[in-house]
This record gives structure tokens, C-alpha cells and sequence, in this order.
DNA sequence: CTGAAAGCGCTTACAG
DNA sequence: CTGAAAGCGCTTACAG
């Protein structure tokens, strides 16, 4: 063995070993290990017996070679740093698992050009399937896709116009319910910070909000509203920009949680006891956030089942069947971070006091 | 095409397609397209012109069956949601991609069982080679890894006696300063949330501790010390365990963030103002957590760092070299979650006025 | 139920 | 520099 050559490749041991060593022939033992019943009792006792004598792992590369099934999901998530994927990653990996199918993970980095790097990679691979949280226009390597008919789901984001189903959630609900809680609460100037309207949840959310506020009597007020990109320091940003208005919200809505941890840094920076002086609420719930000083009253949106789902709308069009695209609802979850403006209270007096 | 097939499968295009269509054989289409020299100016043209008509991308399983390589790196990790497992998960992948190789991460969940199966999946997938952070006793799968002697790099965690180099971070000097940052604040009292001992770096880093506080002068007590299992909720326990003492720490030492957020969750339930009322270290340092509130005084590790070494190392054992194990510095890196004991002040007062 | 043979898509000595 | 051929490790009609 030469170095170059590499270690991993020295004695592994081939199906003509096992055959060899069970006294049967090649074909057989494929049968015996893929567990076709066309095989006699004997056959099954000898095989087994040299499969476990001699370790024998088949090798993937050439089983799907001859089947043309990889038994591999690719799984492209935009961010896995971001504790919202990184669930999602988590709950699609694990429905995969549970179907027989190993999870390629791969990380985006909100870029364009490595998410179409990483779906060459998958094309070339020959996965069965991928479902990703598309990036951009849906030209690239996404327009490849659709073109290759490879089976195909979005999840938590969508790209308008393409064949490929789809697993979202409609902020509607949650999002109405989070302006009438606060406008119940007594706030009447509520800021909201954006996600990027380049993605379909940035641009969904943000309808729903305007129209949430729209519903509630608020008057329509661009000075309200921050854009961000999904990320902890433009929530930072975001918030900054809020709270340096002349007559500032008394309530913020974020479109994820990462820019809501910033938002909170941004408050803690300027003294203001979020939950108190000022009140928060974000889209995406995640569990790690709920032990956050203070934890996030949010708007829910069950990363789980968004992840088991997709995978299962995969399956079925693996299996050559046409499922529909699923809607999933959201809803506000109350915890620490609203209560009534300050406006009645401290805050407005400490307005008063500085004029 | 029915349905049982799928639907990918349609009109593969194959390298013999590319050949046909430049009219050249497939062994010098297949010269071409992998840049091999013995190739003329008219030949190259030809079969680029065809590949890109054709839109051609090599079967990756057929590459790999043939020339023994399979250009994928299988990374396991033992939390996919825990930020630090997904730092490093980025930073590897990040530096597997700039050599040419594609990452396989997968999730091990901090169970053996589900670390076993994914190795399986793993070897049978003929990846070129395993980063992982190891969990058990070696046993099981990880053993059959070193027996049949894949390229494999351990990360963050090690298992003893085996013959794997890894790349790990030694915590000596880092807890060592943050017990004498402690001390020399005045406190007299440090707790410490222990990882779990079936793991190298629980082991390690309470190695660490006993040894600073011994340095620094500070008694051995038991009752100081409580376990968690590197999880948010465990922190919590732990926490609430040392704050029920009799006379409870002033600072606490936790062996990684997760715990370190569980731990501040629980102070501020007991209305304890963190970095005032008691003061918390946590080792690793994830930038996501600076933006807490508050932020954390940390033991940093250079997770970025590990996982491009850790890749380097299993570049060079793929290359029939044998690289020696590395060992990063850890460092203290101080923030806003430490301060003076409230010894001297109002908690001790407090103290007093409830005999 | 079994085995010999063809073939999945590619790469790589081998001869020219 | 090129092409015909063998072969990577497996599966799957085909004939028996």
C-alpha cells in the first residue's frame, strides 16, 4: 500500500468474500442481504454466518450504482449557526432517519453561491431528494433542480413561481394575535423589525404585520419599521435605529428570534428593562431562548413539525405521488417580555420631565 | 417511467452521452473532464462544448466506486442545537469545502446508540474519512472505526487509549485565571457545574478546577461542586442545587454555556441580579451569548480554530501521513457576569437581618 | 431456489 | 494523444 493510496481502503472485504465464504455464489448472497425471500433456508444460515464472521458492511456507492437509489435526503438549511435551523435540521434529520434515509446537511450561510455550490454537490451525489430553505430568485443551481425534476421541498421559506412543494407557516394568526395583545396591554406606538424582503417569510410577515396593525386601528407609520437580516446584529441595529426616534415604540415586533436577542442587547445597552420599559415580541420559538432574561413572549411556529412534514411530502413525491404544499398556523405564546407601556408610568413622566 | 422508480432518474445524462456528442471516446471525454494533461487543445474544446450543452455532471457514486475516493468527510457531532457542536460544525464544514471535500454531518444527540448507527452509515458510505467528537467508552462502532483503521480525527472530546489523534482545547490556564479573576475579586466561595465525567472535557475541565482552586488557596468542598450533562436544563438544576445551600457561592464556574443559560435562568428566578448578586463563568465562548443579558464572562476556546485543525489533521492522515494531536490554549475573557461578592455588601447584610 | 452474465457510470492501465 | 477493454462492487432479469 502506497501512501498515497490512502488507509481506509486495505482489506475491505467484498460481497465475493462472503459468498466465497459461505460456499454460495455472488448471487445468492446479494439476495440472502437484501433479504429477498427467493432464498433457501440453508442459503440465509450460511450467508449470515459469513456477513457477521467477516464484518461485511455492502458498499453504498455500488448498491445505489445498480438501484440508482441513494437512500440520501439532502438537507440545505440557510443558516445552521441559527438556533431555528439548527431545530429544523435536528427534526428532518431525525423523520429521515426514521424512514431509512441517511441526512446530508448542508449550510448555506444566507448566501446564494454557496447554496449553489452545495446543490451541485447533491445533484452530483445523486441524492434521492432535497429539501432546503431556498435562497434568492430561483435561478442558479435552484432552477437546475426544477429543470432535473428531482424531487424537491421548501421548507419555512418559498420561492414564488417554481413547481416545488413547500412546508410554511402563515404568520397571519400569530402575528394578529401579537399586535392585539399588545394594543390589549395599552401600547399604541408598536415598531417592527423586518426580516429581508429577498426571502418569502421576510415579505410575508411583514404583509401580515401591516395588516395586523391595519386591523387594530394603528396608524400606518414607516418610522416604525427596521429592516434586518435574520441575524443577531442587524436586530441590534434594528432596535437601535427604534429607540433613537424622536417619540419612540413602546412595543417592537421581530421577525425572528436572533434579531430579537439583539434587540434585547440593544435595550440592555440603553438601561431599558425589556418586559418593563419596553416590550418584545418574536417570531420563532425556540426552546434555548425560553431561559433568556427575559424569556420571549413569541409567536410560535413549531420548527418540528415543519421538519417531520417536509420530509414526509419528500417521501411521497419519491414515491412518484403529487402531494399538496401544507400551510401550518401560528400562534402567540405570552411569556415575560410585554406588559403595558411605560407611557402611563415612568417613562412618560421621565418625557415630561425632560421637555 | 412509473411510478415506483421516482422521478430523477429521467434522462440522466452520462459521460457516453458526452462522448457521442463530441464525438470522441469516453475514456477521452472522461480525460477531459477530469483535467488530466494527456489531452489535445481539440479534444478539450470539444467535450467542454459538449459537456456544457449537455449540462453533464459526473455520477459520483460511479467516480468513487472506480477510483476508491469519495471526496466526503463525515463530521458527527454531539448536539446539532447545542451552538457550540454547531460552530463547529460550520467552521469544519467550512474548511472540508475550501479543500475540495463535502461534509456528511451528522447528529449524535449525546447517545452513544445513535453515534454507532450514524458511523455505520458512515462506513458503508466509504467516506474518505470521520471528524467526530466521540462519545462511550470506544466500544461499539468507534471501535470498529480504529479496527478497520479509517481516517478518523477526534474533536473537542477524546477517548483514551485509542490510537486517534485529536484536537482538543486544554482548559488549565483558562479555569485557572477565572479562578483567580474570582479571587481576586474577594470571593471565597466558587461553585462549579461539572459536565458530565463520561466525557474527556467533563473530566478534564473539573481536573482543572480542583487543581486552580487548590492553587489558589481555596478549600476542597464537595458541596460546591453539582453535575450537569452539557444541557441548558441541567444547568438550571445544578444552579438552583448550589444556590440551596446553607451558605451558597458567590461565583460559579460552569463547564460550558448551556449550562452556563441554565444556570442564569434559575438566578433570575430567585429574583438574583447576575454579575451583581453572584457572579458566573462559563467555559466556551459563543458569540451568539454575548449578547446576553448579561453578558457572559467566558473561558474561550477558539471553536473556530479546532474545527480547521481538525480537518487539517484528517487531510493529512488521508495523505498517509501521521499528524501529532494538538492542543489549544484556552483563555479567560472577561465580561459583564462577574463582579465583587456581594459578601461585603447588601446580600451578606441581608444574611444578617434574616438570623 | 440458484448461478452465470450483463450492466449501473465511471476510471485507468494497456497498446498503439 | 487516443481508443478498446477491463473492472470497481453491487443488483437483477434470465434461464434453469
Amino acid at each position: 500500500m502506497t501512501s498515497h493510496e490512502g488507509v481506509n481502503e486495505m482489506d475491505m472485504i467484498t460481497i465475493k468474500d462472503v459468498a466465497a465464504a459461505a460456499g454460495v455464489s455472488v448471487s445468492t448472497a446479494s439476495r440472502v442481504i437484501a433479504g429477498n425471500p427467493a432464498t433457501s433456508p440453508e442459503a440465509r444460515v450460511k450467508v449470515q454466518a459469513a456477513v457477521d464472521r467477516l464484518d461485511y458492511r455492502p458498499n453504498t456507492q455500488a448498491q445505489s450504482l445498480r438501484s440508482t437509489r441513494t437512500n440520501t435526503i439532502g438537507l440545505l438549511v440557510s443558516d445552521v449557526r441559527n438556533p431555528f435551523f439548527a431545530d429544523l435540521a435536528h427534526s428532518a434529520g431525525q423523520a429521515a432517519l426514521d424512514a431509512g434515509y441517511v441526512t446530508l446537511l448542508g449550510n448555506a450561510n444566507e448566501r446564494t453561491d454557496q447554496q449553489d455550490s452545495y446543490l451541485n454537490t447533491l445533484i452530483q451525489r445523486r441524492v434521492d431528494g432535497i429539501v432546503m430553505t431556498p435562497h434568492g430568485d430561483g435561478s442558479g443551481a435552484v432552477a437546475d433542480i426544477v429543470r432535473r425534476r428531482m424531487p424537491a421541498v421548501f421548507v419555512d421559506r418559498t420561492i414564488e413561481g417554481l413547481d416545488v412543494p413547500s412546508v410554511t407557516t402563515d404568520s397571519t394568526r400569530g402575528i394578529l394575535q401579537a399586535v392585539q395583545h399588545l394594543v390589549g396591554l395599552g401600547h399604541e406606538r408598536i415598531g417592527y423589525i423586518s426580516g429581508p424582503l429577498s426571502t418569502s417569510t421576510g415579505r410575508e410577515r411583514w404583509r401580515s404585520f401591516a395588516a395586523a396593525r391595519t386591523a387594530c386601528g394603528l396608524p400606518e407609520d414607516a418610522q416604525m419599521v427596521a429592516s434586518g437580516d435574520y441575524q443577531a446584529a442587524s436586530g441590534v441595529a434594528a432596535m437601535e435605529q427604534l429607540l433613537s426616534l424622536p417619540v419612540p415604540p413602546t412595543a417592537v415586533v421581530a421577525a425572528d428570534s436572533l434579531m430579537a436577542v439583539g434587540a434585547i442587547s440593544c435595550t440592555r445597552e440603553r438601561q431599558l428593562h425589556m418586559g418593563r420599559d419596553i416590550s418584545l415580541i418574536a417570531f420563532d420559538d425556540i426552546e434555548l431562548f425560553t431561559l433568556l432574561n427575559p424569556s420571549l413572549t413569541v409567536i410560535s411556529n413549531n420548527v418540528n413539525e415543519m421538519g417531520r412534514l417536509a420530509i414526509a411530502l419528500l417521501l411521497d413525491i419519491i414515491d412518484g405521488r403529487d402531494p399538496e404544499s401544507v400551510v401550518l398556523p401560528s400562534e402567540l405564546i405570552i411569556r415575560s417580555s410585554t406588559s403595558r407601556p411605560a407611557t402611563a408610568g415612568t417613562a412618560s413622566l421621565n418625557q415630561e420631565h425632560a421637555k
